[in-house]
DNA sequence: CACCAATGTGTTTACTTGACACAATGGTAG
DNA sequence: CTACCATTGTGTCAAGTAAACACATTGGTG
């Protein structure tokens, strides 16, 4: 089970990183799948551990299944290193990892190394290049799953404070998508969605006028989870 | 490997079923996945076995990993009667399984039991009540994605003969969806798809109005599945 | 050979989306 | 203290899209 793990600061997208003791490689939050219990569970835990954080909006895109994607394990002296290691040949046979992404408030993270690293940090997309055995076509895939989301789903929820503003809203969307939007439009077409509540009270503190807060009616935000945001047919 | 085969007939759709030697239980089409293939490859070889078809077209669309789904499985007798029995033991442990689903030209499939089987054949979907194990629950959630589907990418290829009529393609969407549709706003809204072709044949042999004939524009069909049919943002 | 169910095609209307205008606000610079 | 201005709040208009509906055409059937 891998995870790419998205947060939101500085106006980018960021994911959230480990490098390996010993090859000082980059990889995925990660880990095995124990024996008594589910994938979600197993992608729960391990991203307490990473993160700090329970309840983390969690979403399995993919299953990684190419024999050849794991077989040649580069971190296994990392693995070795970590004293974790039963026998040198179990960390060289094939793994199928499932895919996750996560979706998290970036203020609330406290990052957290692993065992086999010693470091914990997020990365801006733009700076990651190469990451460990397949790790990198996995971000791409959880990439391009959310950009799909975007289309048909609720996004921010996890991804911004309890309370924030339009503008900020908007950033979000644009950096994920990689393009801007029009301030207006934007607003209208988020507001018809009813999933947000607009509060009484204004951000004040940055140059130029207050803008309103808003927070996510979750009953609405769930709903439109499930059945997705256009009707369609 | 669990595979939710879903066939078109009979202005019904319907689920490619396997009863169990023993038991005389119902159970999806599945398998366990190679040291050396990949889940995909699994998929694509089973289904082979199963309906005699190459290239269909497959969905991943969630991984069941629920430790309790599989650990008292009510088709060990069927297992060991088969002669393909280690250990009962290893039957009765926990496995995770692969949700795929797969659209078929029914016509062409012709059904095939495995070892554990008596029987595979086409289930209408309303007549389907339990399976084993969780299988009915990996049915729910394939028709619940297919027909999320629906609502951002093309379906009908792999479906219908490679001919088809409107009217055909429409009572496909409305069997679906569960619902009926409007004849002309259904073919509007088709059309601008932009993912058919309209050929200079009739379908005649049906009483009333010969009904024109199409076929699915390959090279924009696929750049739909991958781009989605609506832009979003 | 008239009938009729089903198909091909078009129109009208309501609604949604995209592009853009203008007033209000709240720090900031001078 | 005050004019300034980037940014926000709100609204309008035109173009495009979608829903509801009408009518002529066709090809077996009785």
């Amino acid at each position: 089970m891998d995870c790419v793990v998205f947060g939101f600061h500085d106006n980018q997208l960021k994911v959230l990183l480990l490098r390996m003791k010993f090859s000082k490689e980059w990889a995925l939050p990660g880990g095995f799948v124990k024996e008594d219990e589910s994938i979600e569970t197993a992608a729960t835990r391990v991203l307490k551990q990473r993160t700090g954080l329970d309840d983390i909006f969690l979403k399995q895109f993919k299953v990684f299944s190419d024999p050849q994607r794991s077989n040649t394990n580069p971190a296994v002296q990392d693995l070795i290193d970590s004293g974790a290691n039963p026998d040198q040949a179990w960390f060289n046979q094939r793994f199928i990892s499932v895919g996750y992404y996560a979706l998290v408030d970036f203020s609330k993270v406290e990052p957290q190394p692993d065992n086999f690293s010693d470091l914990c940090v997020w990365k801006p997309l733009s700076e990651v290049d190469s990451l460990i055995l397949d790790h990198i076509q996995i971000l791409n895939k959880a990439l391009q799953n959310l950009r799909m989301q975007l289309n048909y789903q609720p996004i921010g929820y996890n991804l911004l404070p309890e309370k924030f503003t339009m503008p900020e809203l908007q950033k979000l969307y644009e950096t994920i998508l990689g393009k801007e939007l029009d301030r207006r439009n934007f607003q209208r077409k988020m507001l018809s969605y009813n999933i947000l509540n607009k509060l009484d009270e204004r951000k004040t503190g940055g140059a130029h006028k207050a803008p309103f807060l808003y927070e996510f009616n979750l009953e609405n935000y769930q709903k439109a989870l499930n059945e997705g945001l256009y009707g369609g047919w």
